[in-house]
RNA sequence: GGAGGGGUGACCGAGUGGUCGAAGGUGCUCGCCUGGAAAGCGAGUGUGCCGUUUCCACGGUACCGAGGGUUCGAAUCCCUCCCCCUCCGCCA
């Protein structure tokens, strides 16, 4: 959510970021400006009044102490009138308010001045390329053909238990989902995070405050019958965590890194590009998350996007690293970074981390804040988050650009005492 | 799921219709005291919104789990919902 002096002060630079991001239409920020005056208006006139009939009020309070009883009685005759005023000006404020919070909580976010005006995915820079990609001299598998070799993943059956991008893992395939859990999670607490197992569920408020409510309804599955949402990703219940809290200065910054499985509808998606594990309904990830002091936030995107590439470096994993122009990025994000990994028998990169900085945009809706001085009045904290990583895109490079020959698949070392094995395909 | 109890400021806790944004205590900030510290003493210390203002600030209004209602006036009375605690039941 925008700050709405932003909007009055600047309206051009939020017209500008609505272009930019190719979200919504310019108009809407005359629309919010003339219904903010309205509103500005109706609160005034409504609290004169509520200020007379208060005053009016306690005079009746006295006079009845002092058994003045007739003079009371005039006096709340005149009260009385003003009571039904006091009633439509209060129902038309809260409408006139509803119409405001509506309108202000379609503006997005406003993009960093460093991050690149694009139009679609095309417009984003690459600014790295980190690692070489692996060469063969046979055809490598896709690894949807290495997980039914090797009896990894079953997606069939996940879709006749319970959907389509629902799979089952198996055996090995199962036992590297745990490893990469493990070796996720405890690279990040060595980096600074502290861990944290949330609630897989988050009610409306919760998806509202970090922005997949209203703008985003049909990337969450719903419960019906019970007013929750399964996370899309834990950046949801993590980032709310600290919902409607003061922090000391000292306090800050807070980072907390966690394990959850994640769920998406991805309506609309379909073709190869969502085959074998490239796309999934349901999916595991490691999220980082840091909420931290405003003039920090770029810094921490920084340290940020260092922990989530150094997982891919310890992996030996190549990949690159993308800022997102202002057409690609979302709607709550301030500056984005993708991270893709290379998918060496697809020859396509896939994105396995998404990193940002929401500058206050969330801190806003969730009213996360901060004392600068003991005795000063709050300010909105930063938020940022990255995957560090998301599972199932690099377990399909890990076996792309590890096969062998034989078809078996090496995994790198670092993973051997997670993986409790070595290798894919032979009993090592 | 059943029965009972309860949700008040950073925290504890008083307050059952009027002068209550809310006693008292703790914490915190500043000052006094001290060689320094502790203890003492004094002052201050919530948030949103609207308005006035050159800064400092000032005035108004709303907020005592949430929403609605009664009343001239609600933390206090009524209704609905949510959450927490205790006991019982069920259960990984």
């Amino acid at each position: 959510m925008l700050n709405l002096d932003t909007v009055r002060n600047t309206p051009r630079r939020v017209k500008e970021a609505l272009r930019a991001k190719g979200i919504g239409s310019p108009d809407l920020v005359d629309t919010l400006l003339e219904i903010d005056e309205t509103r500005r208006s109706t609160i005034t006139e409504l609290q004169d009044l509520q200020a007379r009939q208060n005053e009016l009020s306690q005079q009746i309070g006295t006079l009845k102490r002092e058994g003045k009883d007739e003079e009371a009685e005039a006096i709340i005759e005149k009260t009385g009138r003003m009571k039904a005023e006091i009633k439509r000006l209060k129902d038309e404020a809260q409408t006139v308010e509803d119409r405001q919070e509506k309108l202000v909580l379609q503006l997005p976010n406003i993009p960093h001045p460093s991050v690149p005006v694009g139009a679609d995915e095309d417009d984003n820079e690459v600014e790295e390329t980190v690692g070489e990609p692996p060469t063969f001299d046979f055809d490598p598998a896709p690894h949807w053909d290495l997980i039914a070799r090797h009896n990894l993943a079953d997606l069939e059956r996940g879709a006749k238990v319970t959907g389509s991008g629902f799979p089952f893992y198996l055996g090995k395939g199962a036992r590297l989902q745990r490893a990469l859990l493990n070796f996720f999670l405890d690279r990040a607490r060595e980096r600074g995070y502290t861990e944290m197992q949330p609630p897989l569920f988050v009610n409306p408020d919760s998806a509202e405050g970090t922005g997949q409510l209203p703008d985003k309804d049909d990337l969450m599955y719903e419960v019906p019958g019970d007013d929750f949402y399964p996370i899309p990703t834990a950046e949801v219940p993590v980032t709310n965590f600290h919902r409607d809290e003061i922090f000391a200065a000292d306090d800050l910054p807070q980072q907390y890194c966690t394990y959850s499985p994640c769920w998406r509808r991805e309506a609309g998606s379909y073709g190869s590009d969502v085959r074998g594990l490239n796309r999934l309904h349901q999916f595991d990830k490691v999220e980082l998350v840091r909420i931290v002091h405003p003039d920090a936030s770029y810094r921490a995107l920084d340290a940020l996007l260092e922990d989530a590439e150094s997982a891919l470096d310890a992996l030996d994993l190549p990949y690159r690293r993308l800022l997102m122009c202002t057409g690609d990025m979302g709607f709550t994000q301030a500056k984005v970074y993708d991270l893709e990994v290379w998918s060496a028998a697809q020859e396509r990169w896939l994105e396995v981390s998404s990193v940002s900085n929401f500058e206050a945009f969330q801190a806003r809706r969730m009213q996360i804040r901060y004392r600068p001085e003991p005795e000063a009045s709050p300010e909105l904290v930063h938020t940022l988050n990255g995957s560090g990583l998301a599972f199932p895109r690099v377990v399909a490079a890990l076996l792309e650009n590890n096969q062998r020959p034989d078809g078996t698949i090496e995994l790198p070392e670092v993973l051997h005492p997670y993986t409790g094995f070595a290798r894919i395909g032979t009993n090592e």
